[in-house]
DNA sequence: TAACCCCCTAGCCATTCGGTTAGGTGTGCA
DNA sequence: TGCACACCTAACCGAATGGCTAGGGGGTTA
């Protein structure tokens, strides 16, 4: 794929120095503050830019081509703008590792930012301070850093070889946002002009993707995997 | 109300200059390293003390009878030890104020920490720097400060009456969360040694509380009131 | 063009659920 | 002692759900 573009600026590093070069991408300033002070205690690594939005993350990776990018995914309403950026960065600035630090663990999140190239992730709650330092370092040499939440979430994402969320069509989310809500089947035929039936077909075929059995246990996944808020 | 209780501990300053002692309580080492980093850089503030789980939190107070307490009321699996931690420091430590500081807001937390004499309610993810140093100033003089966000869940807590979640009991949360991993009314009995009868009661009764019709319904409440996790 | 996927619909049947009324027990506090 | 409250049980009925089979229409892609 295109990895070549956009090179030149992937090789225009700044700093001669041989420091770690980092960006965080946060939208909370506290975080970002306990980040810089602790990895700035780590002799050479610094916090070059900071993000606090989806938008600003990639004009930051491009002006100041960092080692590393520590980025929470969770910087916006929608997720799936951080996996887009991690993609993004893993093909077209691939000098810059990924190092994700999150709230809360999703599996859904997980596989799929590691799928798409992201080197470490993390959670918040889980990592002390010296760890985190060790993890930017290993993370800088290319080797993949996983917190022990997350390697449990990968081992059964693998392990149950369907990789958990079988993705949801458009109508199965309607119909699962509509059970969340207390609705009964024919209440949200209603609701999105189809019959009973349908909404039926769409509950079962839902069920069997998330391998539930009841609509109580459906929404408990849902709001699990990040589908719903 | 026992008010004197400890009343030497409450009088018993240790420092006699004019600064604002702080304690933190946040499981997340970046938050504390953060909080500490930001708080000290306002003249007269300084972090006395760190703790990182339920347990250390009034064993701090009373060791330091700091001016403020910062707390995160999620530094462990059971919620409402949070809230019960404010309850005492209110009544037992009433020269600490206390200023909680939430990874994410949910309605019933809110209202009951504020019930129970918490000064101030930010959300970290809404909180500016110079923010943070002018609540922890404005907690300090008695006046209460809420985030925005905040400031409306009080108003509609209040205005709907009823203070929305109008506490469960043990059994009626044990019984959400068989329903939430999709188990039956009798699967769930068999599970709590009841009857199918009595799993129904209670879940009437927990329905009547969250104001839910389904036990779908009931799950995504649950969630969303961060009562299951 | 066939294969595939998403969406829509129908009917059947056993089970479960929602809502109700009407009790009994034990603990703790006033 | 009596009230309040959490907990437990029973039986009822209509409605909703879960699980199933068996289709049709429309779009995309190999």
């Amino acid at each position: 794929m295109a990895t070549d573009v956009r090179s030149d600026v992937v090789l225009g590093r700044r700093s001669p120095l041989a420091s770690t070069r980092i960006v965080v991408a946060d939208r909370n300033i506290i975080i970002r503050v306990g980040l810089r002070s602790i990895l700035e205690r780590n002799s050479g690594m610094a916090v070059v830019a900071e993000a606090i939005s989806y938008d600003s993350v990639l004009p930051a990776i491009d002006e100041h081509a960092p080692d590393i990018l520590i980025i929470d995914l969770d910087l916006g309403d929608d997720t799936t703008r951080g996996l887009k950026i991690c993609e993004e960065i893993t093909e077209h600035y691939p000098a810059t590792k990924v190092l994700v630090l999150a709230n809360t663990l999703n599996e859904m999140i997980v596989v799929e930012a590691l799928r798409r190239g992201v080197t470490g992730y993390l959670s918040k709650d889980e990592v002390r301070a010296d760890e985190l330092g060790k993890a930017v370092k290993a993370v800088q040499e290319g080797e993949t850093v996983l917190g022990k939440g997350v390697g449990n979430m990968v081992a059964r994402g693998l392990g149950s070889a369907r990789g958990q969320t079988e993705h949801l069509t458009d109508r199965e989310l309607n119909v699962i946002q509509g059970v969340a809500k207390g609705l009964s089947n024919k209440e949200i035929a209603a609701k999105l002009y189809v019959t009973e039936s349908t909404v039926k077909f769409h509950l079962q075929n839902a069920s069997k993707k998330l391998g539930t059995h009841k609509r109580a246990e459906l929404v408990a996944r849902a709001h699990a995997a990040g589908l719903i808020k």
